[in-house]
DNA sequence: TCGTGAATACTTGTATACAATTCTTGAGAT
DNA sequence: ATCTCAAGAATTGTATACAAGTATTCACGA
């Protein structure tokens, strides 16, 4: 739909590396704190340790790994600290983000934009197994659509790399019910905001509706206090 | 005086890459657009193609670089437009920090941004060659204090990016001197803020402070309307 | 039993060699 | 003269080999 993060078919080493990595970082094969092994990894991911190595620093600059000269190479892990930090600097800035695009929209963007809230709201009353992953894959289309549509590429890089990291959390099973309502809630909000081109608008749902979703992240995690998968679907 | 990035003393071979190759850029030996080739750059700077490498593609995530893939990589190009998205999202972020950090901020620290300040416009009145160096020195320092006061990792992390690039477009040879006067006068006011503990004043000076850098810059850019270097103290 | 330290094994860091891709050059045809 | 396209040169991407540094283990002494 919009311009996606990889669209390339992944065809270099490199990106192999860095895809599964990553992919196994989010699915908890990779825990918090485990240690990455680059000459294991270039052994099952099947290339040499060269690209490996260039993945693990891609993913260490974005936040995912944490890096340790001349020992190893970690799996980042996240203290509700972090989190609150992260959210923080996330409303701030996808509140930015919602004030430039609402001043920029087009209508095509606007009419992509109000079918996926509306989508996510069938899909949330319809109910049905996994509807909580289509949702959120919506969710993720609706954000970046917002992103694209405030047409600044150095944001956008930034942002990726804040959005990417609450995805890395296993994102999205701690919303309750009406946390969830009102989460699609923000999302029309944010389409009648961008149909009266009210920036202030914008940012300000924009802003309540990340925040809303560190509330319920931070409460999930100290409600485990433990290291159990976290989440949000902001 | 506050944790400096590259405190190591730069012994491995990428350190070394990195650091040399972004004080060419900087310096302008290469110019914006140039081409890296890694095999020259590897022999001028005495190591071998791999840590030339790695540390190519941390400037190109860091901002400064462009990447080919399969063809070269350029040193990036700053238009005006770009000059202004940079310094807008500063002003949100550095804005966010200086809140942060109003709330946060130990005596000690404050000290040392009041001594900071004042020296900043002594070294001003006395003049003398290559006071604006000084002063510039001086700035990053004041701005680091208050990022380190932020205590935000994270916060740290993004603004370290976003405060290297101005840095890289030859800084501050293009304020007037009323503007300079101006720059120093917001760091002073700044100092007032976080002494008054009023996280919105200091909010809004700093943000007054980078715009009013921004618009410095803008004009000195369109005045040119060629690819001269730029500039801003902010 | 526990701390200390040196030898060893292992991992990361760097260099080099090779493969694959892209850019350049030049011959030929229109 | 200019465009096309293929062959060659040059450069990036990947793999492997080697060097340097780090962690582990096991013997020895307190």
């Amino acid at each position: 739909m919009f311009r996606q993060r990889s669209p390339r078919v992944a065809s270099s080493a490199v990106e192999k590396a860095y895809s599964e990595i990553r992919a196994r970082i989010i699915s908890g094969h990779l825990p918090q704190g485990a240690r990455l092994k680059e000459e294991d990894l270039a052994l099952e991911i099947g290339v040499s340790r060269t690209p490996v190595r260039e993945a693990v620093r891609r993913l260490a600059q974005e936040g995912m790994v944490e890096l340790r000269p001349n020992s190893g190479a970690l799996v980042a892990k996240w203290s509700v600290d972090d989190l609150v930090q992260l959210f923080d600097l996330r409303a701030t800035l996808e509140g930015s983000v919602a004030s430039l695009a609402a001043e920029r929209m087009d209508s095509a963007t606007l009419a992509t934009l109000r079918t996926l809230a509306r989508t996510m709201e069938v899909t949330m009353r319809e109910g049905g197994p996994h509807f909580l992953e289509r949702i959120a894959e919506l969710n993720d289309s609706f954000h970046k659509g917002i992103l694209a549509a405030a047409d600044s590429p150095r944001l956008s890089r930034m942002m990726a790399q804040l959005v990417e990291l609450p995805i890395v959390l296993r994102t999205f099973n701690c919303y309750s019910e009406e946390e969830l309502r009102r989460s699609l809630g923000h999302h029309v909000e944010l389409v009648a905001a961008f149909e009266a081109r009210d920036a202030v608008w914008a940012e300000s749902v924009m802003k309540a509706h990340v925040l809303s979703a560190k509330h319920a992240l931070v409460a999930a995690q100290r409600a485990r206090e433990s290291d159990t998968p976290l989440v949000a679907t902001a």
